[in-house]
DNA sequence: GTAATCCATTAGCACTCCTAATCATATTGG
DNA sequence: CCAATATGATTAGGAGTGCTAATGGATTAC
């Protein structure tokens, strides 16, 4: 197969991943005023454990002066707390707050729910289909983003 | 087949998306600096003609405010011209100039080489499943979009 | 010809994002 | 053991996107 085809898939996916996620926020900011897709991720990998700032500027691949404004806000909503590490004073845990769980179910769940409804026009071929490649297009990604981390953090 | 896959659908999209989202932003920042997601989109949307204002927000989902700010800066950066229609003078037509086409052209490619790259250790199977998938992806939020657009103008 | 409508802009606010500079805490080397 | 260096978080300052509400023209409808 020509290498034309991955240039292709490479044109496709420019085109498409921005479209899906104006739906996307458009989604999260109609079932929860303020929320922001930035805000998801990041409840959503604090749900399993508490991560350090750094940590978590280091994932969501933005600047540790970011990432500190926006914990910032969300601490403010009571929905994720700070602590000092007793054994490293220099860290800071985050972790989940309740009510932060609460806004992150319900947002996931509406999000989830509207997703579900423009898929259930698609026949069982189209949904398989699409489920293959997303799995194709989750490894590439999270492969690229784990194997050179720097890359994407300046 | 059952509707659980299509809800497992969209939960692998909802965590997909964004990571890609985030790949893709830091491309392109470092390609050009100062240059966004959301510039691109507009800039590919003009490459093949000029469009009103108003039809360039409710392309890209945006508040027509935000979308004449957003003009308002490529324009300081040349990339593209705003020019009062004649027949309705209302309306702003908003063009592409030559320096914005070359912008468009250079993130493009860089952003594109990029993904081309990461794709690159795909075997043949796999990068045939994801150009499919994709296909699929973009008929369903495109269709979604042009059903119903003002579901996401709000 | 006045009222209603439509399109773009301005004003003002919240938020993400950046870099550079600062502060506190740990670690390392002489 | 203490000074220099490194590390993690924060603050300051600036650019940008996004919103709603209010304003100003231009057009259409009555």
């Amino acid at each position: 197969m020509p290498n034309t085809i991955r240039r292709e898939i490479s044109r496709r996916t420019l085109d498409i991943i921005p479209l899906i996620m104006r739906v996307m926020s458009a989604e999260m900011r109609q079932s929860l005023p303020g929320v922001q897709p930035g805000h998801i991720s990041l409840l959503g990998i604090l749900r399993y454990r508490a991560h350090t700032l750094g940590d978590l500027a280091d994932r969501l691949s933005v600047s540790a002066p970011t990432m500190s404004n926006t914990i910032s806000t969300l601490e403010e909503r009571g929905w994720v707390g700070r602590r000092r590490a007793e054994d490293d004073r220099r860290l800071v845990w985050i972790e989940i707050t309740e009510a932060g769980q609460a806004a992150l179910d319900k947002v996931e769940d509406n999000v989830e729910t509207r997703l579900t409804n423009l898929l259930s026009d698609l026949n069982d071929h189209d949904a398989a289909t699409l489920a293959s490649g997303l799995t194709v297009l989750r490894d590439v990604f999270a492969t690229a983003l784990e194997s050179d981390p720097k890359l994407y953090n300046e």
